[in-house]
DNA sequence: AATAGTTAGTAACAATAGTTACATTATTAT
DNA sequence: ATAATAATGTAACTATTGTTACTAACTATT
């Protein structure tokens, strides 16, 4: 696990540190499609990503679905550090994009952390900064931009976490994702189509606009 | 200044650092509809509620604007921290909804507490949980409600945060706020008013069923 | 009091998104 | 191979929201 964390977070923190999280974090690797937070968990640790990325979705009362952004390499999950450190309940459902490799950080150990690390203490606060940002860009694209404009971001964002201007996905799954109906979903995609910016196929999308 | 701050963050702050705020943070009396931060300002100092509310915006390209949510007494702006500490510029505006009295705290001894006082840092970290819970319910609001429900919660909401369940505003900086146009709040708030919610009056709406 | 500006009401229409229903094609299971 | 299931295409209709245009009422200014 050590090289691993040297590679990816070696910039950003001291050795000892390292040294730590090595000692306390669990490595795993998680298959695409698994769910790590579901809404309503306490949460008990906190993923630190080495590889892939993770969906974040919101929920309504209905139980209909919104994705609220991507997480990649680098990252952590601000919403989970949110909960951890204010002891409440996830606010948000988390689901691997792809393969995905993380360190799973006990929760006593990041608080512990804050006082004894300036650099813990400083990517945790960037962290936050980067999430509050990510929910603000949701936001805009949530409240500002029609639903062809929202597809065609959501298919680009997709491919780009994915790496791979190809994605597989159906009608079904997009409209769950982005709150709307697979009938909507298919009559735009369609239109995108028509205007050469994608490619349709069964279950799968090439993005060619990118 | 130290009465107020015993009042209203005694409960939060050790007496050393309540003693510290009161010696380097500035005094403000800031009257309703003063413009606090505007979108791309890079802030230097943060503030303490201690009596008001103030409104927080998002705006698009277009120059159109969006209400995030209210902040109010024992509150900071999560937005102000997360632009200090990353040093970047500020992603939204904060207008003074009534008459709001404050304590602004220069960015260095926001840094500089983060290590000192554990009660600060977990102030900080609160804040940030809070602020992204509001945004989470700002989503939520956007996403899942429509316009009807989205404006009675808005009206709901300024009666609250102006302990007044007579609102003074026109429909249009309704529609400014909710993001749509003057027509379509004139509308939906006739519809509310037929329902019995609310009283129309020109400048002033009486919310009834709060 | 006359005038200009602001605020609100309403009709008519356009654009976007959501719903229902059904047909077609591809994939999987038997 | 046949049947069942899943994925997609499309039409027709409804609902919601956005736009334009015009009128009426109130307010402030000269």
């Amino acid at each position: 696990m050590i090289e691993e964390l040297q590679q990816h977070y070696g910039y950003l923190f001291e050795d000892e540190l390292l040294q730590e999280i090595n000692n306390v974090g669990t490595y795993k690797e998680i298959p695409e499609g698994f769910k790590l937070i579901e809404i309503g968990d306490y949460i008990k640790s906190m993923p630190l990503l080495i590889s892939g990325a993770i969906k974040i979705l919101r929920e309504d009362d209905d139980g209909d679905e919104l994705i609220l952004y991507f997480i990649e390499q680098g990252d952590t999950c601000a919403m989970t550090l949110s909960c951890c450190l204010g002891n409440s309940k996830s606010e948000i459902r988390a689901i691997a994009e792809t393969d995905t490799k993380l360190i799973m950080i006990p929760v006593a150990k990041m608080e512990e952390w804050l006082g004894k690390y300036k650099s813990w203490q400083k990517f945790v606060l960037q962290s936050y900064h980067n999430r509050m940002t990510e929910l603000l860009e949701a936001i805009d694209t949530i409240a500002f931009l029609k639903m062809d404009k929202r597809l065609f971001k959501y298919l680009k964002d997709k491919a780009m976490v994915n790496h791979n201007e190809i994605i597989h996905v159906t009608h079904q799954q997009i409209a769950g994702d982005l709150h709307t109906s697979r009938v909507v979903i298919s009559r735009l995609l369609k239109t995108l189509e028509i205007d050469g910016k994608i490619e349709l196929n069964r279950n799968s999308i090439k993005v060619i606009d990118l």
